[in-house]
RNA sequence: UGCCCUAUCGUCCAACGGCAGGACAGCGGCCUUUGGAGCCGCGAAUCUUGGUUCGAAUCCAAGUGGGGCAACCA
């Protein structure tokens, strides 16, 4: 449906502008720009999308660019995981570029800045700078460096990059206003010393440029179109905007801002995620419950179910929050037409059907889609006298409205039998491990000759060929809807869920999957969307990951 | 006590001076060998006060609410 027409919003109208006017004289061309410091997340996929996107519908281009201005935090293994992302969404970069690769042309635009009077080298420590630079309701002062000599500056911008200076010993800062009313623009720093090895320039450089001086001008130098970024860089726009017309960009790209995704029962903060992983609250930057792309991808969820999110939650400019249950429709919309079908007990008891003969084995032939899922296919799965059933399909004295079994009556086993039950067998502590069926053998396949209707179908393994296997079952990582809410008052971790997952160790899943290859995905009839985990599945011993529970009114109206 | 952004159903997004619409969620019903899916239906919103205009969700002003900005992070 959102395929071939895109959802409207305020970006896509601009860019369809420029294509109309012309305005850039060059394709429409975007980028996305992540810094290699951590693992692509859920709100990353916004911004990939709305990139790509637009790149794709305007015939354009885009690049995957690394913003690697930041040497004390960025590693090769994060720019790896990244292209592996991006890539797995679906998206076709044109060039692969890097902020790393411009700092000689950006120490040359520093050069002319200086020359032009535009920047100057301030020596004063860091917190001499940040107490000059005022406060929001009251200017700066002058840095007393600020009215140095071009010459001057350019001999210590020179000694700077020479390493003549130990780190924080100068500073690059372009000379605006230090009254100015946006913060961003009293005299924002430019290049600072930094003594450390870059993970791809290893000790090329000790001088390394701040965000505002290398995002726009390394925009500019790809020939950007449009800069699109979350709106917390609004204030950046002005420094963006004042850097590309000081170092002479023609038609130079504009920045436009958009709220980012805020996610009901996560985080999707690269700092806080990081503290996540480093704090154990979770097994890894792809544990099944993170939202990154990497631990969306373990838990099941596909590439089109992200971009259909993507494009259903829109862009604007108002900071939102969107519920998990627009994420998880997208999931279940998707899965829904594409994966099997198969029978898992979660939670087993075992029935016996005391009339159907003992050692007898019926292979019974099972559609793996549904009737309004246009796929084909089906397997036999071996049914028998004894079999496993999931415990909550049975009650003792069930309440109005229950379907399902119970001392007395008659469900249909689905693609098997209808069967009835005759008795419960309990052990000493009073608890139903076993129930006592009988089939009704005219009934193969799940239709009564006589036209007899039951309510109920529920799913079951053969308990002699079932395979035993571990499920776990993941849930909201969080328990609030928004676990930030308490500020920097408080700590975000205290909200997490207790039980975001459980590990079911003891249920059978029907023999024909486990010859299927780890990441299968699967719905288990009655009970969700599942994958074979890829790293932890080992043979004859399946693990299976639930991507996200089927919707359940029953639930609802229990 | 500054500057900037922002305000439409419960949630997210449309409507670009001319009938406020879609999706998700909710609630009914139909259908069903998944209490799934699907189909049909229902309820549900323009922050406030002024102004401009034949006509305002839309333009203007003020107010109020929400968000961002005072890292040698991005």
């Amino acid at each position: 449906m959102s395929a071939d027409t895109p959802r409207n919003n305020f970006i896509r109208e601009l860019v369809a502008a420029d294509v109309e006017t012309g305005r850039f004289g060059r394709p429409v061309t975007t980028r996305f720009p992540p810094e290699p410091n951590g693992f692509l997340h859920i709100g990353h996929a916004k911004s990939i999308c709305l990139n790509f996107g637009l790149a794709v519908e305007f015939g354009g281009r885009v690049n995957l660019r690394f913003d690697d201005t930041n040497p004390f935090t960025e590693d090769m293994k994060y720019v790896e995981a990244i292209r592996k992302d991006v890539a797995w969404l679906g998206y076709t970069w044109n060039e692969e570029r890097y902020a790393s690769d411009y700092f000689e042309q950006l120490y040359e635009i520093a050069e002319t800045l200086v020359s032009n009077g535009k920047a100057y080298v301030d020596s004063q420590s860091e917190e001499g700078i940040r107490a000059g630079r005022g406060t929001v309701t009251s200017p700066g002062t002058p840095s007393p460096n600020r009215n140095r000599t071009a010459s001057e500056n350019l001999d210590l911008l020179r000694r700077m990059r020479a390493g003549e200076f130990p780190d924080g010993a100068h500073v690059l800062r372009a000379r605006i206003d230090m009254a100015h009313p946006n913060m961003i623009m009293r005299d924002p720093l430019l290049l600072r010393i930094r003594h450390a090895s870059h993970y791809r320039l290893g000790d090329k450089w000790c001088i390394y440029p701040l965000y505002d001086f290398a995002h726009g001008l390394s925009d500019a130098i790809e020939g950007i179109t449009r800069s699109l970024c979350t709106l917390e860089f609004k204030d950046n726009r002005d420094i963006y905007e004042w850097l590309v017309r000081e170092a002479g960009f023609e038609n130079p790209p504009t920045q436009i801002e958009f709220a980012r995704l805020e996610l009901d029962y996560t985080v999707v903060s690269k700092r806080k995620l990081l503290r996540l992983v480093n704090e154990g609250h979770v097994t890894g930057w792809d544990d099944p419950r993170m939202p990154t792309l990497a631990g969306l991808r373990r838990r099941g969820v596909t590439p089109d179910a992200i971009r259909a999110f993507a494009d259903t939650i829109g862009v604007a400019r108002k900071p939102a929050r969107v519920e998990l249950a627009t994420f998880e429709h997208a999931i279940r919309d998707d899965l829904n037409m594409r994966v099997r079908r198969v029978m898992c007990v979660v939670n087993p008891i075992r029935i016996v059907l005391t009339n159907y003969p003992e050692g007898q084995v019926e292979e019974l032939e099972a559609p793996y889609y549904p009737h309004d899922v246009p796929l084909t296919g089906s397997r036999s799965v071996p049914f028998s006298r004894e079999l496993y059933i999931e415990r909550d399909d049975f009650m003792e004295e069930p309440p109005k409205k229950f379907f399902r079994l119970a001392p007395g009556r008659e469900v249909r086993l689905r693609y098997g039998y209808l069967i009835t039950c005759q008795s419960v067998v309990k052990n000493d502590a009073g608890e139903v491990v076993e129930l006592h069926c009988t089939y009704d053998p005219a009934t193969r396949g799940g239709d009564a000759p006589d036209g007899r209707k039951v309510q109920g179908t529920i799913h079951w393994v053969s308990a002699a060929r079932g395979v035993h296997c571990e499920v776990r079952l993941y849930d909201k990582l969080f328990s609030v809807p928004d676990p930030e809410m308490d500020g920097d008052d408080g700590d975000f971790t205290s909200h997490l869920n207790p039980d975001s997952l459980k590990v079911v160790s003891g249920a059978y899943v029907e023999e024909s999957v486990v010859k299927d290859a780890p990441g299968s995905a699967y719905q288990f009839e009655r009970t969700g969307y599942f994958v074979n985990d890829v790293i932890d599945s080992a043979p004859g011993h399946p693990v299976f990951n639930r991507t996200v529970t089927l919707r359940d009114s029953w639930a609802k109206t229990k």
